[in-house]
DNA sequence: TGGTTCCGGTACTAGTAGGTACCGGAACCA
DNA sequence: TGGTTCCGGTACCTACTAGTACCGGAACCA
């Protein structure tokens, strides 16, 4: 009869060599390699073993599927993501949103929207891959956008009436639109252009 | 030897049965509608053909390939969209916007979005597709919408400083993210809350 | 009327990819 | 040291699908 793996014997139930961690980030960031740039589709388990210089055995041992694995990628992506109680806090809100995203690489973030726009389509068909795209990733960027319009005009920099729910989507939004259909990188120029062209006069106005 | 297929012979070269147009449209809109219930990868031939009451011979006599077909497809579907050489004029800029995108079925819209998020993740990979997704599909919304916000500017609705460009796509990106990222459909609501909340703050203010 | 091409439908081919099994070797444990 | 599990790598099985060939029948033309 096999070891059963409750949590409680989890940690001790196995003899033989342990099982390398330092494997699953390899093999996770290979698979974000590979879904930028093909697609959920192009992404095969293949291609992704060959990119992280590993064996299918050692992605099954960790993945039942190639559905769980792109779950876990996405995840694993997220993780490296805003810290939602350390916000900028500048007392401008305009300084408060470009010290939210231009700490981060901005071509790390076309990569990352690129590989969500690819999986949006698998969102309708793959019940867990929907979820982890949106809450792991946008979700977290859409909230920290919301409490610094939020702290704005709370000080009365933005209008009273502002809708911060409303306006937190705007720059995640055409970033992604930008990236997923239009096929164009972010950059700062967007970002700011962005910020100064629709996003502030937004917040401010005042009619 | 075969006839050849020059432009001024094509018309009376063949015999025999002629080709039912007809049957063009009936294939074009199965693959529209398996596109958005499944995404590229999930539009099987057959189950086009099934669709349309077809046989795949009828498709391949007309298609030299599922990407060719689903090509046609798109830019089928775009032929049923804004006219820019008759665009709603009421004076006011909220009217405007409303009267452009309330007439067409918002079921058909967010059915539209999703197939275009469903072919964004291919954009990458086949090259024809990217471009019949933007040029034939957003791209002639966000210029229906930049001239209507153009018009507003020159009639001093709008600050005379704002940037018709960028505001032109806020409504057309928040759309697509909502639908292709969110899953959610697109309402009347939900257009009147962007209007309200986000292009007309942005378009009006005066700060 | 006979030849040609289209029609919907079906059978088939060929290539691809998810998933499994197994290899020799290495790490770990008792 | 012997047994177990992991490692990268490869061969293999199986299911699926784009694309082709062909069927009997219908439409068209000379």
């Amino acid at each position: 009869m096999d070891e059963h793996e409750n949590a409680e014997t989890a940690s001790t139930s196995k003899s033989g060599r342990k099982l390398d961690e330092s494997r699953d980030a390899a093999i996770l960031e290979a698979a974000l390699d590979v879904l930028a740039e093909t697609g959920y589709t192009g992404m095969t388990m293949a291609l992704v073993a060959a990119r992280a210089k590993a064996g299918k055995g050692a992605m099954y041992r960790r993945w039942a599927s190639k559905e769980d694995l792109v779950i876990d990628a996405v995840r694993h992506m997220a993780r490296r993501d805003v810290d939602i109680d350390a916000l900028p806090d500048t007392g401008s809100l305009r300084d408060d949103i470009l010290a939210l995203i231009l700490p981060e690489s901005l071509e790390e973030t076309s990569k990352r929207l690129r590989i969500l726009a690819g999986l949006a389509s698998m969102a309708t068909v793959h019940e867990g891959i929907g979820e982890a795209v949106t809450d792991a990733n946008v979700g977290e960027w859409i909230t920290a956008n919301r409490i610094l319009i939020q702290r704005a005009i709370d000080r009365g920099e933005g209008r009273p009436d502002a809708r911060a729910d409303a306006l937190a989507r705007v720059i995640p939004a055409m970033c992604a639109a930008r990236s997923g259909l239009e096929g164009q990188p972010i950059t700062a120029e967007f970002i700011t252009a962005l910020l100064d062209d629709v996003l502030l006069p937004a917040v401010l106005a005042h009619p």
